[in-house]
DNA sequence: CGATTGCCCATTGTATACAATATTGAAGGT
DNA sequence: ACCTTCAATATTGTATACAATGGGCAATCG
């Protein structure tokens, strides 16, 4: 029996395998291999309907099948691995018309997110905002794109933290992933996510314009659709 | 060693418990537990704070720890459980903050959803939810009080489906369920989920009145709310 | 030649065994 | 009396073992 794991005295996580590098010690493997292997699946490097095999992500991971189970049915709950009794496991599909919902409901979402942030946020918060906004500014202008994904993936959370609900927080950034997950698997087609956009959103929250933060948020999400529509009916032809 | 499970040919899943019941053999274990754990809890009959440990949950269910350790996972991401890696888990706490938000979220939710299902609806959902609207009348009418629990559960179900938008309905079920749950620890306190408001809204669907569906369903959350409000300062006194 | 049956292998479902960590409580020192 | 230390215990983390199901393929029968 092939007894490759935790034989001597080193336990199986320190492998010199990538993932490992992950998680150190304090979160236990089930917790390591959830999120390396959703970050594989919203990445685009493991793609709808592929085949998740319950020994072949343990021997990729070297671990048993113990955690690997766990993290299966945690990402099934999560929507992005489809598990059949007695059948297997495998990466989530996404139908056009799921995509068209996940746009439709993430932009009366953020739409409402922005209307909240601005609504509730304090001076404290307006303070974190306006760095955000001015650090994006500089990285826009000088064209730092590594800075600016950063920031953009920011920007999200930052305003929905700042509508201070976190079941609202929990939902967007689940649909934000999905969003992310579209586009991961669209090779031909890279998010523009552009910055002047976000930019206008921050500028009306901090002045607490609750209207237009709402109005620009939608606007922005529902532009982002109309790039997947084309991305769609381009990869159709 | 107590080898009490499937000794014979008895598999453990046929014990006279009552939870085998819910399975029959078309769904795996840790499916039975996680159904019959999270009715357990929304119900109330785990409170919240209470310890679940592994061997405990996995003697009262007769099975052994595997199946009751992926349930909690994944009762963990639906947010009704607490993990704490090396200490265990608990029954999830909602904090009187949080339930604010779940009723301010799912106020905002049910309103667009009753807009969506009024802007939406075709004959043959007019029909089924024409239906409910008169077996409802009837039933309150005559005062069945257990149809009605009933026929109120599927009234929330029939809005979401007709929105026409699955990951809206996701999101509309949690936050049902976590209203359900709150009501379910104030034992002082009974849903008064009346039909009235329920029929209003229907009917303003049925006819494809959107402003109206959106607004009464925006309300009829609201009351809820409020009930809730005065229900927990009557316990802090 | 096509459909069917039965066997074999791949894979999942579940249980048990062992390792590692947290908690408890009692003994001993200050 | 109070704090510290340490061992005993309870509990979680992980791996392995075995059972059971499902799919594929070849042999068989029409």
């Amino acid at each position: 029996m092939t007894d490759e794991n935790q034989k001597d005295d080193t336990p199986a996580q320190d492998s010199d395998s990538t993932w490992a590098s992950i998680g150190g010690d304090h979160k236990s493997i089930n917790m390591a291999v959830a999120d390396t292997l959703r970050e594989a699946i919203l990445s685009g490097r493991f793609k709808p309907g592929d085949r998740l095999t319950e020994v072949g992500l343990a021997k990729a991971f070297d671990v048993s099948r113990n955690p690997v189970r766990e993290a299966l049915r945690v990402l099934e709950v999560e929507g992005i691995v489809e598990i059949n009794p007695r059948k297997g496991a495998r990466v989530a599909l996404l139908t056009s018309d799921e995509v068209e919902e996940i746009i439709e409901l993430r932009a009366e979402l953020e739409s409402m997110s922005a209307r909240y942030a601005a609504r509730r946020c304090n001076d404290e918060g307006r303070e974190e905002l306006g760095k955000l906004l001015r650090d994006g500014n500089r990285a826009d202008t000088n064209g730092e794109v590594e800075v600016l994904t950063q920031l953009n993936q920011k920007f999200h959370n930052e305003i929905a933290m700042a509508g201070k609900n976190r079941f609202l927080v929990g939902f967007m950034k689940t649909l934000h992933e999905k969003t992310q997950w579209i586009f991961a698997n669209r090779p031909e087609f890279n998010i523009a996510e552009n910055w002047k956009e976000h930019a206008a959103i921050l500028k009306a929250v901090i002045d607490a314009d609750e209207e237009l933060a709402s109005v620009l948020a939608k606007r922005h999400v529902e532009d982002i659709g109309k790039e997947i529509a084309k991305s769609t009916e381009e990869s159709d032809t």
